[in-house]
RNA sequence: GGGCGAAUGGCGGAACUGGUAGACGCGUUGGACUCAAAAUCCAAUAGUAGCAAUACUGUGAGAGUUCGAUUCUCUCUUUGCCCA
């Protein structure tokens, strides 16, 4: 009997797959489609475990569609711009293309080790001319869309790199990489107007049936619409301002109405910018972060203005206008009026500043005397001190009377305000997509036309400079159109705008003229099965939600709004922390197991420290390279062991015990199937035997069934079972004419998890080329005998093997003559009998 | 603080629309093979009592609906994620 050799015979059907082209896909009108689409890899340089898991979870599914008569599109690229290039380039003095192009290679034959359906002509890279090219032909039509526009905003910018951080880059207010003091700059910026959408956004969320609630709840949060009141506030002072609009969603609460506050860039900022007091608190305000968060935890303070604000509802009452930090310009209009008593920012302003707290909502067990002492209430209440608003019920019926009432007086208006910001896209970085415009001398934008397209990026570059190379680049700069000297952008887009539109790209990927042919567009998407992390619910999702929109915007000629039809967010793969006694991390080849308790640092007679399994990072260290686990134990061990598990939505357990189980799993299958085919081989009895042709059916229709409702770890499962049945079953020395047949079907069910594996087996025995996905009997299934729950009193006393179909008055019968079941009662005693047919009785008795 | 989810043996986890709780794997224990070990194979494995048949308890805690609840409802505890 040979040993299976997993290298060989990986290698060759990798082999046999691409000279067959096996996975290239076409359009067929005649079959219906199936769009398989996994989130795509940074080329970062070596997959990992979550590539892995990821992977092979489109894989199956992919093998199991394409298995069952679809039209798969299992297609793959690369996210390939992104400032790791840049940094390991400048730090490796490498040009980022080289890293990111060396990247993609190890990448891509490491996933191709891992024996993936994926159709590889249609690879594409967002790094390469070729894609970007349609990115900026798409950046000039949203241009002219009015979907672009540029304008002032700030950002955390990094005084000594020179250079703007993202959110996450700013440690305790502190560049990451030199520690300096992040200040707060105006840039001028390219903002795509996402915020034009947010309606359609969140409307488009109902449609999404087989998208995760969760996922669909993050979205309804960030896009956060709210209904409310816009109002005009009378301001009386030294200033030529007659008014402040602010936006609120408690206008009922205007009683108790105390001050109004303004962010330090609203308008009423310019007569101040002379007054050095309020410069120092404009400056002491940029120190505070502008995340929510931030705001919520940090100190409030302000600065009083001259000005003094009219109650809409109370003429005779005016309060003092402030500028305060709490306030940003992107919410509402930059104006908020403060409620303390029923707003917990607006709270500890008043306390802060000695201002009127004056409570205008009770909760209903409370009396009319009600008052908020030490937090604000906002809560649900009624109505007290606001003379005509006194009784109604807080929040939704006072705050439509409020606006009602405020309509009829012309005050305010009924207002619907979004969370959702508008997508600022420049990033000052080398790296990425050049954005496709330049500035004349009075700084009006001139978009590059498209004849001229790509932009492409300066080749050979200097990256150790501070702040945006492209920016030190004077004769790229300069730039000649229509006879005229211009000088271009220099920032690049975010990248998430590449990868909110690469699965369009994938349906048309060798498109020359534009970014897609929209006979493709019709015939491939939507994307019936997108797969991904977690991690992308919000922001990559809602881009490329918005993205369709928007090249969609106008012209309107799609079928579909909705890129992505159902969605699967796949846990991580973790792995237990180590730590030696200086606290350093150490990783899982660093250490050993003895006992299984005590785990001691390989080597030394050092005890290490076990920390929570935590999921797999570089910097805990606590990583397992899949490249060497595919050499060691193989593509198809490593795919079984990833689903087996955990459900694939939860995050799962590294184990190398788990592992080798897998491992050696593929080996006894390998025996088995030796001895099966062996027996194949050999002279066959006439007779059909039904023992393996009911297990076939049952597996069948399980392994089907799991497979539809992603329950990938149970596939495994059943796996094993499968083997245990046949295993037994073999050493029963049948030899029936139906084995083969049977034994076939079962090594399709497999072929979505160990696809080499099965190629290899099936190509021993199996001569005839088409391959579907095995159909079951359900007749089959139902068995001749079956086994019925007997119940006494709602106690499970016995499970009786019995006919199918049996009638209740048999049955009974049948328990009346159990010796073990007669003893619990006696017939007389009997008050109710619950039968479910073929499945369950329960004898009731009277006490 | 708000929203959403989760809780089942020593561990990871199964259980169709309420109807045999613990599939399958890991680990553990015993046995076979071996001079011995590894590998492999066989068997046992929720807890308690019992030689056993069997009985009782048992799906985070407590209540409720039901002939019957891991599954449905309510309250609580712990925990995870997201937002603040």
């Amino acid at each position: 009997m040979s040993r299976y050799n997993f290298k060989l015979t990986e290698h060759k059907w990798q082999k046999f797959w691409e000279t067959h082209q096996t996975y290239k896909c076409k359009i067929d009108i005649n079959k219906k489609k199936y769009y398989c689409l996994e989130m795509f890899p940074y080329p970062s340089g070596k997959i990992h475990m979550g590539h892995v898991r990821n992977y092979t979870i489109g894989d199956v599914l992919s093998r199991y569609k394409s298995l069952q008569g679809f039209n798969v599109l299992h297609p793959m690229g690369w996210d390939a711009f992104g400032m790791p290039a840049e940094n390991a380039a400048r730090d490796n003095n490498l040009d980022p293309k080289d890293w990111t192009n060396s990247n993609i290679e190890t990448m891509k034959s490491q996933l191709k080790s891992l024996g993936l359906s994926i159709d590889w002509n249609r690879e594409i890279s967002t790094c390469s001319e070729d894609y970007y090219k349609h990115q900026q032909i798409f950046f000039l039509e949203l241009l002219e869309k009015k979907l672009v526009y540029r304008k002032e905003n700030y950002v955390n910018w990094d005084p000594v790199d020179q250079t703007v951080l993202a959110n996450e880059q700013v440690i305790d207010g502190k560049g990451w990489r030199s520690g300096a003091v992040v200040e707060r700059k105006k840039l001028n910026q390219w903002f795509f107007n996402i915020s034009k959408f947010s309606e359609e956004l969140l409307e488009g969320l109902d449609e999404l049936k087989d998208w995760p609630n969760k996922v669909k709840t993050m979205q309804k949060n960030w896009i956060g619409k709210s209904f409310g009141c816009e109002i005009d506030f009378k301001v009386e002072g030294d200033l030529p301002l007659n008014s402040i609009k602010c936006f609120t969603t408690r206008p009922d609460t205007l009683f108790g109405f105390s001050f109004l506050a303004v962010s330090v860039d609203h308008e009423l900022s310019r007569f101040y910018e002379k007054n050095p007091e309020y410069l120092k608190f404009k400056e002491e305000c940029s120190k505070t972060g502008t995340t929510e968060e931030a705001i919520a935890v940090g100190d409030k303070i302000g600065f009083k203005t001259n000005l003094k604000a009219i109650n809409p509802l109370n003429p005779n009452q005016k309060v003092p206008v402030y500028f305060a930090n709490f306030v940003l310009m992107d919410y509402g209009f930059g104006a908020v009026f403060g409620c303390p008593a029923h707003d917990q920012r607006d709270f500890e302003f008043a306390k802060k500043y000695n201002l009127k707290i004056r409570t205008v909502v009770k909760p209903k067990e409370e009396s009319d005397n009600f008052e908020v002492k030490d937090a604000a209430y906002s809560g649900p209440g009624l109505l007290i001190n606001s003379e005509f608003l006194n009784g109604f019920e807080a929040p939704n019926n006072s705050v439509n009377e409020a606006i009602k009432i405020l309509e009829e007086k012309k005050l305010g208006k009924r207002k619907v305000n979004y969370r959702l910001k508008d997508w600022g896209v420049s990033r000052q970085r080398y790296w990425g997509c050049p954005i496709p415009v330049a500035y004349d001398n009075d700084g009006n934008v001139h978009p590059i036309p498209k004849s001229m397209l790509p932009v492409k990026l300066p080749e050979n570059i200097k990256l150790d400079v501070k702040g945006n190379p492209l920016d030190k680049l004077n004769d790229w700069k300069e730039v000649n159109i229509n006879g005229k000297k211009l000088i271009r952008e220099t920032d690049t887009l975010d990248t998430f705008v590449c990868s909110s539109w690469y699965y369009v790209r994938f349906c048309s990927p060798n498109e020359k003229t534009y970014g897609f042919k929209k006979s493709d567009i019709d015939y491939w998407m939507p994307v019936d099965q997108y797969i991904g992390g977690v991690e992308h619910a919000i922001l990559h999702l809602l881009y490329s939600r918005f993205f369709m929109r928007a090249i969609n915007y106008q012209n309107k000629n799609f079928n579909i709004t909705e890129p992505f039809k159902s969605l699967f967010t796949q846990g991580m793969v973790c792995h237990e922390t180590y730590k030696d006694k200086y606290n350093n991390w150490l990783s899982p080849d660093e250490v050993e197991k003895i006992n299984n308790n005590v785990v001691k640092k390989k080597d030394h007679n050092e005890i290490v420290k076990v920390g929570p399994s935590e999921s797999m990072s570089k910097s805990k260290k606590n990583v397992i390279d899949p490249e060497f686990i595919i050499n060691n134990y193989g593509a198809d061990a490593v795919r079984l062991f990833i689903l087996s598990d955990s459900p694939p939505e939860k995050d799962v357990q590294w184990s190398e015990q788990g592992m080798v189980s897998s491992y050696k799993f593929i080996q006894k299958l390998w025996s088995l199937h030796e001895e099966i085919k062996d027996k194949i081989s050999e002279k066959k009895d006439e007779l059909v035997d039904e023992k393996i042709e009911k297990f076939t059916n049952t597996i069948i229709s399980k392994i089907t069934n799991n497979l539809e409702k992603f329950n990938y770890n149970v596939i495994v499962a059943n796996m094993y079972e499968t083997y245990n049945f046949l295993s037994k079953y073999i050493k029963e020395n049948k030899n029936y004419l139906n084995l083969e047949n049977n034994y076939k079907k079962i090594l399709i069910c497999f072929s979505p998890v160990i696809p080499h594996f099965t190629s290899e087996c099936l190509s021993e025995i199996h001569k005839d080329k088409d391959l579907g996905w095995p159909k079951f009997d359900s007749r089959i299934l139902e068995a001749e005998e079956i086994k019925f729950v007997v119940q006494i009193n709602g106690k499970k006393r016995a499970i009786l093997n019995v006919r199918k179909d049996i009638s209740e008055k048999k049955l009974i019968e049948v328990i009346n003559k159990d010796k073990n079941l007669n003893k619990h009662f006696d017939i007389n005693q009997i008050k109710k009998i619950i039968f479910i047919k073929n499945r369950l009785i329960n004898i009731l008795l009277h006490e």
